[in-house]
DNA sequence: GTATGACTAGACCGACCGGTCATCTCGTTC
DNA sequence: GAACGAGATGACCGGTCGGTCTAGTCATAC
């Protein structure tokens, strides 16, 4: 995007958007080197392997996400459950914007690698439910917030929070399978309404 | 599983257990071939080419799924609202079990394939968009009972099935991604809270 | 008893895969 | 200005991929 960046850059850059697009499997190191304009044996100085090309674009991918719009959509300034409907907002116009570009709904990075590869690599496996554990705390800061503020009433953050992020990579697999953005904003708004309340410790 | 099935169905079910336990591109004609104890000449007999063998695959398992565990759970001698908790039960059960045997929980095989290879093969997308239709058909017929019992308030009950069916698949991707059947079990239930409103007609 | 056709068998094919390596370029260091 | 090393180059490797093809088996039909 920028220009002339880095080789390292540009063949991570290139690797993550083609892996997002269609699949790791499906994406060979040298169609990312033509693309990214660099020879095969330039790729093997910087890269060990295809494996840790994707950890690396998991890592590069995880860290864009985490500073952001998973950070604006957080943002402590906005009242607890507003982030909740900004993620998802955020979410649409990203796949929409992706989909008028390419004409495909690439989905979620994680998500797609996850059911791709997790059950491969175990590795990999680890590194994308670290990615989904720190997205999970994100939702659980806001829930926190929300109960503390009386905006809803108490409930178990913590499970709650996973099942919201659930819920989201489930409306991203649903709208991918639709390739229809527009499915995010139908169901999305309902992640308010997922509960998952104390379990009883009395 | 059974004794000496038709080769056509030998390879029909190796290959879906191998496609279900890793991955579309993962699997090769020569590893299904020689699990099945078929040879390649016999394979192309009965399969023009492995994008073929993945739709009757999907085909197989969709016809399983219809009316095998998913049948059971949407029985309409159930209440409504239990069927919701037997489908995740049985997934609970069902990943368990595989993970039991193999080590890995496998996930659900529709939502696999979707974000594998939907982005590249316009007809297994809308194959596997069909079989996604039809089990929120199944979530949709249950919420129109348990509106009309006036179990739950009236809402949308067709947005709120589409959104049931993503809750159960983001679950499902979540416990793969971690290995954890448990976490169908401890987010599955939350399905039910999941609520979408009519949209205001007025 | 021979022709037919569904099925089996497995050698074979070109393309492509991830990965290696010897060679070269060129800026830096002394 | 020689030595060095990070990085670039692209030919090359063994292996595997999906898929083809010819030959052969065998039950049935006539």
């Amino acid at each position: 995007m920028s220009i002339a960046p880095d080789t390292k850059e540009r063949i991570l850059a290139t690797a993550r958007d083609l892996f997002h697009g269609r699949s790791y499997a499906d994406v060979g190191i040298k169609e990312i080197c033509t693309l990214a304009k660099v020879q095969k044996g330039s790729f093997y100085h910087f890269f060990p392997s295809k494996r840790d090309l994707a950890m690396a674009v998991i890592d590069s991918m995880a860290d864009d996400w985490a500073h952001g719009f998973v950070a604006e959509a957080f943002d402590e300034a906005l009242p607890p459950l507003e982030r909740l409907d900004y993620m998802v907002d955020a979410v649409y116009f990203w796949q929409k914007a992706a989909k008028n570009l390419e004409g495909r709904m690439p989905g979620c990075l994680f998500g797609n690698l996850a059911l791709e590869i997790s059950t491969r690599d175990e590795v990999i496996r680890a590194r994308l439910n670290a990615v989904f554990n720190k997205a999970s705390a994100r939702f659980h800061q806001a829930l926190e917030e929300a109960v503390e503020n009386g905006e809803i009433p108490p409930l178990d953050t913590e499970a709650t929070a996973t099942a919201m992020l659930a819920y989201l990579e489930g409306v991203i697999l649903l709208a991918k399978t639709r390739n229809d953005p527009d499915v995010v904003r139908s169901l999305g708004p309902a992640i308010k309404s997922i509960r998952i309340e104390h379990r009883q410790t009395n």
